[in-house]
DNA sequence: ACTAATGCAACTGCAAAAGTTACGATTGAT
DNA sequence: ATCAATCGTAACTTTTGCAGTTGCATTAGT
């Protein structure tokens, strides 16, 4: 896996999920099919039921499903169950105080680069799960 | 130094430059402002020349500058000079093409991130140099 | 010549994330 | 009651990207 592998991992899984709702799939079928481990899809789809977009079971039958309709989930939502901050956060700018016109720049890089993450989650909001899984999909007959 | 610090470097000195356009710093100058080392510096802005947003000199009395006015340079545009994709690309997928379903979604996953990735430049676009620089500012004057 | 600067390559060190292993807890089937 | 399947989680190793560092060649002004 590379880099950005925990949202796409998620969207991927989220868009299976999207084509057939009712069923319930373990970790290492997702694990097997995302090319990955089980406990990377645990810990990633743990996320998501922490944000309530997944249910887990445990136990003999037990698995992972969608906890709400498909499309009733954003990108947004995604993005934001896995606190990825994608632009944001400069430096900690505690060495830096001794130029003057060094905390109102940091500040003020700050403040753009907040400004832009909040307006790529406005962006992602856009987007539903359903609007990611392909019309055309043969494995699940949608 | 932290995340996304390339970036924040970059916005810090391009901000600095815009402050006094005529003169010319030094890697060491800019690494002391900016906390950091002068080959990191080199390296980052580096970028910055390839892309056509600042010019450097050896020698002597060399440095760096302002390719060009600092209210034509975007966010935008020091965001792919350093070539970071924040978002995009999903995983190689080569070893994911067993399942049937996986390219469709594959390439659809790549596109939706691919998207984001493009109305975050747009988005980027949108805001100048000029627009980080901060109105009170001791250090330049402005 | 000397000095001050970039350019660049090679290396180290570190931190974050993936990957792995192991085991306990829970649930359903038999 | 037992067994097998599954999640939950902790601990560890491996990988990877990047900052940081060192060293040196090159260039340009004095």
């Amino acid at each position: 896996m590379k880099r950005n592998s925990r949202l796409s991992l998620a969207l991927h899984t989220l868009s299976h999920m999207a084509g057939e709702p009712g069923r319930v799939r373990t970790s290492v079928d997702i694990a097997d099919h995302a090319g990955t481990n089980p406990v990377v899809v645990r810990r990633v789809l743990g996320k998501l039921r922490e944000a309530g977009l997944l249910l887990s079971e445990k136990g003999h039958a037990g698995g992972w499903q969608l906890a709400k309709a498909a499309d009733s989930i954003t990108l947004a939502d995604v993005y934001l169950a896995l606190d990825e901050r994608l632009v944001a956060r400069s430096r900690d700018n505690a060495e830096l105080s001794n130029c003057s016109v060094e905390t109102g720049l940091q500040s003020r890089v700050a403040e753009v680069l907040e400004d832009i993450e909040a307006s790529l989650v406005e962006r992602l909001r856009e987007t539903k799960i359903t609007d990611v899984h392909p019309s055309t999909c043969s494995y699940c007959g949608s």
